[in-house]
This record gives structure tokens, C-alpha cells and sequence, in this order.
RNA sequence: GCGGAUGUGGCGAAAUUGGCAGACGCGCUAGACUCAGGAUCUAGUGCCCCUUAUACGGGCGUGGAGGUUCAAAUCCUCUCAUCCGCACCA
């Protein structure tokens, strides 16, 4: 009667869990009873499908750390809630009806559920949801507090706008000049830039859901449109979110995904003259030049470049603007003109991602202009070309093409001349060709054609012409970034309004005052809207309202508020802080407990968050830091990325129309990249079952015809592949406890793994052992296996015991989960097979596998303390100890390699020296016999590891 | 193209960091048992060879080719494959 019956026991269990509130967190960590630890998941998106097994992964983890941590008498916290904005909730609504507030909350609802099913020890009075308006009350006032700073290049930090220093002649210019010179200094901005707008869709869209000019979703056409946007200046802390991740016990490949994100790059900013030059008079200018090295030129009569190459300098034998580039209208001759605005206008439909991909053959149109090279004093052609982004450096380029690819191409498709300033080393295998100018080499070398800096290297002339440049005043070192600022605004509905309004004159018109929404009116509420459709107009949703939202009174004005909203990255950027103190209403966070639980020490997500999320999150904290509203500069001390779990490994084979089968090697695909045989025929890739495949050498075949080969492959869960795994229906067949347990089994947390049922089934077997071995599951209630004892463990089975207690610790702390496992499982195969099973050693098993399996674990603790009362849950019961002493060993076995293979093994003690090992190892018969009267010439003993002889 | 990661049995994977390759699980094979239970238990299971057969024994083996070493999955060089990022950032 009592097997094993997870459908009943963990329904029990999580509801005494919730009962008793077993995992609250105290509000401060009590750290004379243990250090704290503050042990973060990243927080759901609560979709309409509920979770996918990929959630539990991350959240068994930290789950199983956190359990583990209070077991060892550490304060936890360990929360969750709900990353609810976003635009399915949104669409939804306009599909339906039906609010998003609504759908929301029955995602959340259904989201718990789930989670709680799988008994996480999360503190449920935590849950936090970023829709909840007592959640984006803090949201807006953290956008207010970024709103009124300014960064301060001199103490590198953010400080209140106040203490902004304004000019004289702003001053002068009135108190309007004043707020507008503020306004352009704040680290929240409102500024003009080109977004991908679809009408169909209604909304803007990320450049990453544009493809080919249209909409992922839908294929509806977007367009490129200049749109008042709302940034925030994370360039301003790019050097500080570099220098921060030093210290960061993350991934390598994260920190380095953010670092080639932040793309820091270090050169030289030049001005080339562009004045006219028939009219400034070129003989002048050439004067100029031999008398300073470097000539003066008078201010706006420069196109001032970014280059990481300062030392090739002399090879600049033209320049490149982009197409956005405010010179362009200028620099354009008459003759040019027709030419350039058909250009100009082809490129700005394209999208960025367009520009960047396909065959990237270099096109663009020369201005009709030159500039004036200013180390060789020759006049060099300006053209306009989009390979050149208005977006990085200064959106324009001094070419050197015969050390850089990209100028390389673009000099041979337009017959530019190449001036080869850098000699290749000897080995470069087309040092001929660059200095011949018929070749691009873009390593370091000795300077040529380069004046007085020939011979020199690289490193050097760098050095020198920047220097030389800076001293005549047409230059300077400059450091560059990839990263742009964000750009923060959304036309969309289901997002947080900012708590902005701007001042409307008498006549309603705006004056471009804005004014921060006073504190003590947060939140900005969602208006009501009846309307979620898409007019097909760039306006936001909110523009929809009535009046009584649109408008208010603010210092005795009328204003109208922002009716633009924030991106989902808002909520998301802050939340760890809001758990800490998520009913506070007096501030976000209340000082001394955020000092007290801050930094997360543990932080596990999935990488796909690697840079946004996760440089968003570090930007808003360092401004908070800076302003004084947190205590640490950074969040997250430690970040873990769970590998991705794809969908069961599924074997394909190709079948032609008629139903014949053929082998994967005589499939092919044509210009269009559909599959067909040698015949041009098209094939289809089917799905063979797992039983009608077996193995022939390296490769699979068709169990009814070996000839057949197919393939096999576990693929990213999909919808349309029909492979998704949902976790309500693991837990009814096989029970929360071994979906936990497979998951964490499946192999290392970060690694990419195939799903695979049976593997469950495997995991659900060792459950069933693990009960069978502690509960009489022939016996009519719910009793002890007879087998399990009251007498002390043999030394075997102690050493089983206390070397399982040191491996299971071990390796949960390093959280190694699928050896720990594994481990156990060892520990029951051993004890299920002695007559007498210890119940120190049940008890032991019992508390090792609580938090990996918290369900089972309370159950069988619960009957091995029915005698003795008042011992508590297992959950919260002290971590074991192991014994050395129990570990030590009387001998030990030794492998004896002659010439590196191993012939035998001999028994020693665990303590004997290198001369008795060996005096054991030559006395060995099977030595003797192996050794055969050649001599040894080397012996090497390696103490408690083994023994090689060399024999020859 | 650039960057990162990963390649170990039929499958998921271990291997104390240079010291017995394949722990543990799935799958498979054979047997036992039966209170027919997602049964359970026992034994076996990298590949190949020797042997009538067993015992014993031997060879090969961590994507491939070299190298260092008494000793290499682990270190070095080259190379191939797969996956994931980034992608004209001057």
C-alpha cells in the first residue's frame, strides 16, 4: 500500500510549506547565526502557455543552493515574481478585447501554480509583479531620480542636476536658456532618431524584429521614421561598466559579450581642412604648413574623422561620409547633386541591418569636394558612402586603403589610389602587393612613405603623430565606444508611463518645458483605454486617453503628459532591489536592509539576457549608487547562465514522394534550398521512430534497411515542431521530484542538453529505490523497512556514508548537482543491498537529498522521526557532517604500469612510503613475469596514485 | 569574416586538473521471481583479436594529424566538425 506516490505526497507537503511559512526571509539577514546570502532567479515573463521545462532548470538550481545555504545556518533570501509588461498581453487585447491587466493576472496566477507544484522554497510573501502599481510607482520615481542627474566627467559620477555648473551666457539668457542647457545634460533626454516604424503593426519595432524591411511578425513593410524619442545616457558610464566587470565573478564569455558590446576603442580624432581651397589660397595654406608642420585652419572649415589608425595617417588618400552626415549638403557640388540625393534617399530606407548584411558590395557617390590631407598636404576626395555609420565616431572617415579592408574594397571598385604606409613584415605573403599598392595589410609594421616617421614602428608613430597633430591644433587622442545611448521610449500601451508633462501655452501648443511629475503623485496610473487598436498613425496609445489624464496642472500651467511609455527593460532593471523591502512605501528600499542583503551573491538566468538586460540592470544601479540610493556599485556578484534544453534527440530520414526512402548522403539541396535527390526530385525530411533505427559503424540506418543512413539530432523546443515538453504533465506522470531531480541530472547546469523522457523514468526509478529502501512497501500502513536498524554503520558502510556526505557537499556547493546525484544514487544501490541498513545512515541519505528532492525527503523524514517528536521538516533540519576519521582506509590498491599500460594491481597501505611501494611492486609475480630479466630503467612511485616502471 | 564554446561508448555524461578512461543514469542482453507493480532482483554491456569453449591473455580506443612527458581526454602546434554570439564600429 504505501509505494511511492508523489501525486499525493507533494501536494501535502507544499501546502504545510506554505502553511507554516517553512522559507520566509527574515527582513534583515541575522548574521550572527550564519553569513547572508541573497540568491536570485532571473524573473518570468509570465507567458499565456505557462512555463516550459527550460524554467525549472535555472530554478532548481538556485533552489537547491538556497536550501542547501539554510541548512548550513545562512539567512537566504530567495524570491520571485513577475516581468508582466509586454507586448504579447498587449496584442492579446487587441485581439480580444479583453484588458491586458486581465490576461496578466491569469498568466501570474496560472505562473505560480506552476511554480509552487514544483515546491521552490521561494518566500512567497515577496512576489513582486512589475505591472502592480505599487511595483511601477518605484519604477517611474528611479526614471525621475536618472531624470535629474547629469554626469559629471570631472569625479566621474552622476550628480543632482542642481549642482549642474551653467555658463554665464547661458545664465544670461533667462531661466528658460537655463532649463533647456539642463535639459541637455541630463542622463534622461528626449531626442530625435530614426525608429523602425510599422503601421500595421502600430508600433515601433527593435532593429532585431525588422528583417529584409519588414516585420518578423506578420511581414508587414516598416518604415524608417524620425521619431521624438526619450534616451538615456549609459554612454556617459560605458568606461565604468567596462572597469566594473573586473571584479565580477561571471562567465568569461558574458563579460566578454559586454565588453565587445561597450566596444571601447582607443585613437585619434583628426580635423581635415575642407575650407575653400582656391579661396583660402593653397599656397597659403602650404606656407602654413612648413612653417608649424601642421597648419591652423579656421574653425567649421574641418571634417573632423575618428580613427583607431592615427599612424597611417600619410596613407589617407581619401575620405568617406555617411549619407546622414550634416556636411553632406555642403560638400556636394552642383554637378554631384542630382546623383547624391537618389543615394542619400536609397540608403535611408534601408535598415541598419540591411546596410550591414547581404553581399555588402561597397557602394557610394563622391561628393565632388576634396579635403586636404594634412601631413601630406595633398587634396583627397571626399565621398559619401553608407559602409560608414553616422552612428559611430563622427560619422565620418579619414581611408586608408591600403590598411584597411573595408577602404581596400572600396578604392579597387572606385579606382582610388592606394599608398601603401606600413611595410608588412618579411612573412606577410602579400608584402609585395601592398607596397606595390595592389594589396591591403592591416597588422603593425615599420613606417614608409611617412616623412619624418619612417622606419619607425607602429606603436611609436601613433604616439608621435598624435602628439604632433594635438600641438598644431587639428587633433587629439579620443576614445571611442560602440555602445549608444538607449533609447527608452515605446509607443505602446502595456508599459509605464513616464511621469513627465509638458508645459502647453496659452494657445495648447507645447513650449518644450518639461516638468517631472511631483513625487508624491506617483504613480502615473495606466489611463483607461476601451481601444487597443493600432491606427496606423505613429501616435502612442495613451494620446487615445481622455482628457482628464492627458492634462494637468503643474505649478499653476497646463500641461500635457508624456504619452509615451517605458520599454519592458524598466521593470526588469530594478526588481532585485524591490524583494528586499516590497511593501516599503516610503522609498524603494529601505537603507539599512538593502545594505544588509545587497549584492545578490548568486544570480542564475538564461544567456540570451548577457548583454541587454544585464547592462541595463548595472547602468540604473550605478546611477542609484552615485545619487546614494543603493550601497554597492554593483548587482550581481556572481552570474551562472543555465544551458539551453532542446527537444528529445529525434532521427530524420528522407522519403521521396512516392514513399521510397534514400540516404541522408544523397540528399542535397538546391539554388532554393529545398531538399532533392541526385535526380532533382523533391524530398521530404520525416521523423523515424527511435525503434526502427540502429546503428551501422559511425552512422544510423533504417532498421528494415541498412543501407538507408539517417540522421540524428536534438533540436531547440518549437511550437511547430511539436517537440515542447510542458512541465504540468512530467510532474503528473513521473511527480515534481524527479522532474527536479532529471533536470539537475541531465548533465552540467550551463551545458546545452537533449530533453529525454526515459532519463526521467530513470530518475523516478532511483525515487522509488530510495523509498523502497527506508518504507516497507509491502506492509499495509506506513512502516520502516524492516531492514532499517538501530545499530551503528560497519566501517564500510560508514565510509560509504560519510565519504557520500563529503562528495554530496562538495559538489552542491560547487554545484556540480549531476555528480552529488549520481553520488546518491551509489550510496542506495550500496545500502539496498545490506541486510541491515544503519538508521543513522538513513537519516543521513534522507537530510543529502532533501534539497534536490524536498518532497520525498520530508515524507521519509517524517517516518524515521515518528518516534521521536518535535525534530522539525526536513527542509530546515542542519546540514551532516562527515567523519575523516571514517574515510581513513586500511590498504588501498595501486595500479602498476610497466612502460605506461597497467599490468596488475598491489595492495599497500594508504600511508606507505615510496620504497615499500615499490619493494611491492617488484615482488608482484605478474612484475617479475612482465619484467622477464630486462632492466629497469627508471621507476617512477607516485604515493597513493600508482607505479610505472620503464623497462627496456 | 571576427569572437566564444564544445567534440569521450548505441544515448545523457564522469574523470580529485598530467596518474587505472567510461563513475552514475538511459538503452540493450541473459537469467530469477511475482503480492502483475510505471514492477523488482541478479549478472553482463567501449571496440577488436586470440581460444572448440571457458579461464587467462593481447591489441586499439576520448573528432583528426603531429609533438612534449615515465605517463596526455587533460599541456603545445596544426586541422576538421558542430553550436552560440557579433557582424562594414574606421
Amino acid at each position: 500500500m504505501p509505494r511511492y506516490n508523489p501525486a499525493e505526497i507533494e501536494p501535502r507537503w507544499q501546502a504545510f510549506w506554505d502553511a507554516s511559512k517553512t522559507f520566509s526571509c527574515p527582513d534583515m539577514p541575522n548574521i550572527s547565526k550564519g553569513p547572508k546570502r541573497y540568491i536570485l532567479d532571473m524573473f518570468p515573463y509570465p507567458s499565456g502557455e505557462g512555463l516550459h521545462v527550460g524554467h525549472p532548470e535555472g530554478y532548481t538550481a538556485t533552489d537547491i543552493v538556497s536550501r542547501f545555504a539554510r541548512m548550513n545556518g545562512h539567512n537566504v533570501l530567495h524570491p520571485m515574481g513577475f516581468d508582466s509588461f509586454g507586448l504579447p498581453a498587449e496584442e492579446h487585447a487587441i485581439k480580444t478585447g479583453e484588458h491586458p491587466r486581465i490576461q496578466t493576472q491569469r498568466n501570474i496566477d496560472n505562473f505560480t501554480r506552476q511554480l509552487k507544484m514544483l515546491g521552490f522554497s521561494y518566500d512567497w510573501d515577496r512576489k513582486i509583479a512589475t505591472t502592480d502599481e505599487a511595483y511601477f510607482k518605484w519604477t517611474q520615481w528611479i526614471f525621475l531620480v536618472v531624470y535629474d542627474t547629469w554626469f559629471d566627467e570631472a569625479s566621474d559620477k552622476g550628480r543632482p542636476i542642481a549642482e549642474l555648473p551653467i555658463p554665464p551666457e547661458i545664465q544670461s539668457q533667462g531661466s528658460d536658456a537655463v532649463l533647456r542647457f539642463q535639459d541637455s545634460h541630463r542622463l534622461a533626454y528626449q531626442d530625435d532618431a530614426l525608429v523602425n516604424w510599422c503601421p500595421a503593426l502600430g508600433t515601433v519595432l527593435a532593429n532585431e524584429e525588422v528583417i529584409d524591411g519588414k516585420s518578423e511578425r506578420g511581414s508587414h513593410p516598416v518604415q524608417r521614421l524620425p521619431l521624438r524619442q526619450w534616451m538615456l545616457r549609459i554612454t556617459s558610464y560605458a568606461e565604468r561598466l567596462l572597469d566594473g566587470l573586473d571584479d565580477l565573478h561571471w562567465p568569461t564569455g558574458i563579460k566578454k559579450l559586454q565588453q565587445d558590446w561597450i566596444g571601447r576603442s582607443t585613437g585619434a580624432e583628426v580635423d581635415f581642412f575642407i575650407g575653400d581651397a582656391s579661396k583660402s589660397d593653397s599656397s597659403a595654406w602650404q606656407t602654413a604648413r612648413q612653417a608649424n608642420g601642421f597648419p591652423k585652419v579656421p574653425p567649421g572649415d574641418v571634417l573632423r574623422v575618428y580613427t583607431t589608425r592615427p599612424d597611417t595617417l600619410f596613407g589617407a588618400t581619401y575620405m568617406v561620409i555617411a549619407p546622414e552626415h550634416p556636411l553632406v549638403d555642403r560638400l556636394t557640388s552642383p554637378v554631384q547633386r542630382t546623383a547624391m540625393i537618389a543615394y542619400r534617399d536609397k540608403a535611408s530606407f534601408k535598415s541598419d541591418r540591411e546596410r550591414t548584411e547581404g553581399e555588402r558590395a561597397k557602394t557610394g557617390v563622391y561628393t565632388g569636394t576634396d579635403a586636404i590631407n594634412p601631413v601630406t598636404g595633398k587634396p583627397i576626395a571626399i565621398w559619401v558612402a553608407d559602409y560608414v555609420l553616422a552612428t559611430y565616431g563622427t560619422g565620418a572617415i579619414m581611408a586608408v586603403p591600403a590598411h584597411d579592408d573595408r577602404d581596400f574594397e572600396f578604392a579597387v571598385q572606385f579606382g582610388l589610389s592606394i599608398v601603401a604606409v606600413v611595410d608588412p613584415p618579411q612573412s606577410a605573403e602579400n608584402r609585395d602587393a601592398v607596397l606595390a599598392g595592389r594589396g591591403c595589410f592591416i597588422g603593425v609594421g615599420k613606417a614608409i612613405n611617412s616623412g619624418e616617421f619612417n622606419g619607425q614602428h607602429t606603436d611609436a608613430v601613433k604616439q608621435a603623430i598624435t602628439a604632433r597633430i594635438t600641438s598644431a591644433g587639428i587633433g587629439r587622442a579620443a576614445i571611442n565606444y560602440k555602445l549608444r545611448d538607449w533609447l527608452f521610449s515605446r509607443q505602446r500601451f502595456w508599459g509605464e508611463p513616464f511621469p513627465i508633462a509638458h508645459e502647453l501655452d496659452a494657445a495648447g501648443n507645447p513650449t518644450g518645458i518639461k516638468r517631472a511629475i511631483p513625487v508624491d503623485q506617483l504613480p502615473v496610473r495606466l489611463p483607461d483605454l476601451a481601444d487597443f487598436k493600432p491606427h496606423g498613425r505613429p501616435e502612442p496609445p495613451l494620446e487615445k486617453a481622455a482628457d482628464d489624464w492627458l492634462f494637468v496642472t503643474l505649478e499653476g500651467k497646463r500641461h500635457k503628459r508624456e504619452t509615451n511609455t517605458m520599454p519592458q527593460w524598466a521593470g526588469s532593471c530594478w526588481y532585485y532591489l524591490r524583494y528586499i523591502d516590497p511593501l516599503n512605501s516610503l522609498a524603494l528600499v529601505d537603507r539599512e536592509r538593502e545594505a544588509a542583503w545587497m549584492p545578490v551573491d548568486l544570480y542564475v538566468g538564461g544567456a540570451e539576457h548577457a548583454v541587454l538586460h544585464l547592462l541595463y540592470s548595472r547602468f540604473w544601479h550605478k546611477v542609484l549608487f552615485d545619487r546614494g540610493h543603493v550601497s554597492t556599485a554593483e548587482p550581481f556578484g556572481r552570474l551562472i547562465n543555465q544551458g539551453m534544453i532542446l527537444g528529445e534527440v529525434e532521427f530524420t530520414g528522407y522519403q521521396r514522394s512516392d514513399g521510397t526512402w534514400l540516404s541522408s548522403n544523397q540528399v542535397r539541396r538546391d539554388t532554393e534550398g529545398n531538399r532533392v535527390d541526385d535526380q532533382g526530385m523533391a524530398v521530404n525530411g520525416v521523423r523515424v521512430d527511435e525503434a526502427d533505427v540502429e546503428k551501422h559503424g559511425d552512422s544510423f540506418a533504417l532498421r528494415t534497411d541498412a543501407t538507408i543512413r539517417i540522421d540524428s539530432r536534438a533540436h531547440k523546443m518549437s511550437k511547430s515542431r511539436g517537440n515542447v515538453v510542458n512541465p504540468d504533465v512530467v510532474v503528473n506522470d513521473y511527480g515534481a521530484d524527479s522532474l527536479r531531480l532529471f533536470e539537475m541530472f541531465m548533465g552540467p547546469l550551463e551545458a546545452t542538453k537533449p530533453w529525454s523522457m526515459a532519463g526521467v523514468g530513470g530518475v523516478r526509478n532511483f525515487l522509488d529505490r530510495v523509498w523502497r529502501m527506508i518504507v516497507d512497501d509491502r506492509a499495509d500502513t506506513m512502516i520502516l523497512n524492516p531492514a532499517v536498524v538501530d545499530v551503528p554503520c560497519d566501517s564500510e558502510q560508514a565510509r560509504v556514508l560519510h565519504s557520500t556526505i563529503r562528495k554530496v557537499t562538495e559538489d552542491t556547493e560547487s554545484m556540480s548537482f549531476n555528480t552529488a546525484i549520481a553520488r546518491m544514487m551509489e550510496f542506495t544501490n550500496f545500502f539496498t543491498r545490506c541486510e541491515s541498513r544503519p538508521r543513522e545512515a538513513m537519516e543521513a541519505i534522507v537530510i543529502l537529498i532533501s534539497p534536490y528532492a524536498p518532497h520525498i525527503a520530508e515524507e521519509l523524514w517524517q517516518l524515521l522521526c515518528a518516534e521521536s517528536n518535535n525534530r522539525g521538516c526536513a527542509s530546515l533540519q542542519p546540514w551532516p557532517q562527515w567523519d575523516e576519521s571514517a574515510l581513513v582506509q586500511t590498504s588501498i590498491e595501486l595500479p602498476v604500469q610497466i612502460n605506461g599500460k597497467v599490468r596488475t594491481k598491489i595492495e599497500v597501505a594508504p600511508d606507505a612510503d615510496e620504497a615499500t611501494v615499490l619493494q611491492t611492486a617488484l615482488a608482484d609475480s605478474r612484475v617479475i613475469a612482465a619484467i622477464d630479466g630486462k632492466s629497469i630503467a627508471k621507476s617512477i612511485v607516485v604515493p597513493g596514485r600508482l607505479v610505472n616502471l620503464v623497462v627496456k
